[in-house]
DNA sequence: TTGCTCCTCACGTCACGTGAGGTGGC
DNA sequence: TTGCTCCTCACGTCACGTGAGGTGGC
């Protein structure tokens, strides 16, 4: 039942078309481009001429990035010039958001080879750069004078936080340095608990110590770090962190937390299991 | 048999590390990190602390893009930083080229979207770029005044080829048109057949007709569109790619081809199925 | 009759996510 | 006793590549 020279069996197609077999019976299968004849009994297929231009199409458009299941859409709408637009404008998007992170992930191994070439060693190999979502957190900020007063404090958050705050809203305790250079005996530091929910504004206790909302707005990239050991010595991390920030094309950009990751003993502070996290921004 | 506060669940290690069970259990399944006990009977596997920057470290390689199958050969060869300097220089060349390629795709979906704006029509949209490795050609370059000239040529190389090259050598009929600017009674074309090995230097029929053997340099970019008809109505075709091209960023590099991806039926020319090829580079 | 081309399963890929169904410790 | 956490399968993902094993037309 040839019609002429313009029907191909799956065989010549797949070499005009310069694709495999497995290709064309894979878009027959879900529907992407089904032969334009298919013999009853043998199972053999036959492609027309005219099929060519639209398998160019479709290669066409897998080439922009667009997924089968994209394509059959695209392909089933006949065209409609709208629904493809958004298509490729979504994935115009995808691309330039790819785009970005692979120019990023360019740069941290172009630091990392040369910390290889120099050092020999890899400097600060477990620091991990990730976003962070907008959270609530009741906190009380205060000046202190000394890290045995900032124990003291976060002491009385604990005891105040398991009494006043629902235990399925209580999250991990977090603090804040907002003191922009380090001095030991002047911490302005900030100590609260990151809870799920915006239950209470306020919670105080008898002697006076208070917790307010309010909200910590989300970050866009963080510098993180694990480390165990007591928080006040978490300062011994930070020229680690800095030389990183530094090396990959970052700055500091806020104030530096510690988030408790293991609710914190404290007649065990020195195992505490503590997340430093420094917010940073590309310089 | 716990040892303090040092040794966590898959739970608690997996909220600290931001990671999931799942993973934890795969890096276990693949040897990629061991919990550091598990216990006989009940499976349950007990991480220390130490495993936390082991497990970020992982996690870092991960985020510069390598396989976990090449993390685990870096994590055991105690990081030999030669082993790991290679893989990050592989890694950044493949990253180099998918940059590349990403912004190629980036232009590709400006200039479609820009004409579903304009026309609503998209316009060459079965066009396929792709590369093409250097090949072996036996050819004849001939200056004719006609088409109807052109078309004997063909019919005698056909002529020729299937006498005097071994079949299993024999690929597809080549046309290549060597004139810059088109003209249809002062054509420069040359005639050949793609040869899969270097066999004969030249053949020669009766008539004087030649073909010798040449190589064809490899092309980095051909824009290629299939099409059915008379070889000598391509040139309606070349308006298409051409706008193509220049709408993509691109010129054209080189004289255009044609190459016959059926066999060549001299009574049946208007069947015939053409890929032409453009070759291109970034303008 | 012998190649050649075609066919239909079915597994493998990569790094897990997501249940299903079942068991131990407070 | 009831949740909670843990466990081990096992399937699904995406777009095919790669055999295995078998059949029709020249």
């Amino acid at each position: 039942v040839s019609k002429g020279g313009d029907v191909f069996r799956i065989g010549d197609f797949s070499r005009i078309a310069r694709v495999s077999c497995r290709l064309l019976r894979y878009y027959d299968e879900i529907g992407l481009l089904k032969p334009a004849a298919t013999e009853r009994y043998t199972g053999y297929r036959y492609y027309s001429a005219a099929q060519l231009p639209t398998l160019n199409r479709i290669l066409v458009l897998k080439e922009l990035g667009l997924s089968l299941d994209e394509i059959v859409r695209v392909m089933q709408s006949n065209a409609s010039s709208t629904d493809l637009r958004e298509l490729l404008q979504t994935r115009r998007g995808e691309i330039e958001r790819s785009l970005e992170t692979e120019k990023e992930r360019l740069r941290q191994l172009d630091t990392r080879i040369a910390q290889i070439d120099t050092g020999g060693q890899l400097v600060a190999d477990d620091v991990v750069i990730r976003a962070d979502p907008a959270q609530w957190l009741l906190s009380t900020r205060q000046q202190l004078p000394s890290f045995a007063a900032a124990r003291e404090v976060i002491g009385a958050v604990v005891r105040l936080g398991k009494k006043a705050i629902p235990a399925d809203t209580l999250g991990p305790l977090l603090a804040i340095a907002h003191a922009p250079e380090f001095e030991p005996d002047q911490l302005d530091v900030e100590i609260g608990y990151v809870v799920h929910s915006k239950a209470s504004a306020s919670v105080k206790d008898s002697s006076g110590l208070e917790l307010k909302l309010r909200e910590l707005p989300a970050t866009e990239r963080l510098a993180t770090c694990v480390r165990i050991g007591l928080p006040e010595h978490a300062h011994l991390i930070t020229g680690k962190i800095g030389a990183f920030v530094e090396a990959n094309g970052y700055r500091l950009a806020g104030a530096s937390r510690e988030l408790f990751l293991q609710p914190p003993r404290l007649d065990r502070m020195a195992e505490s299991v503590v997340e430093m996290q420094f917010p940073i921004e590309k310089s």
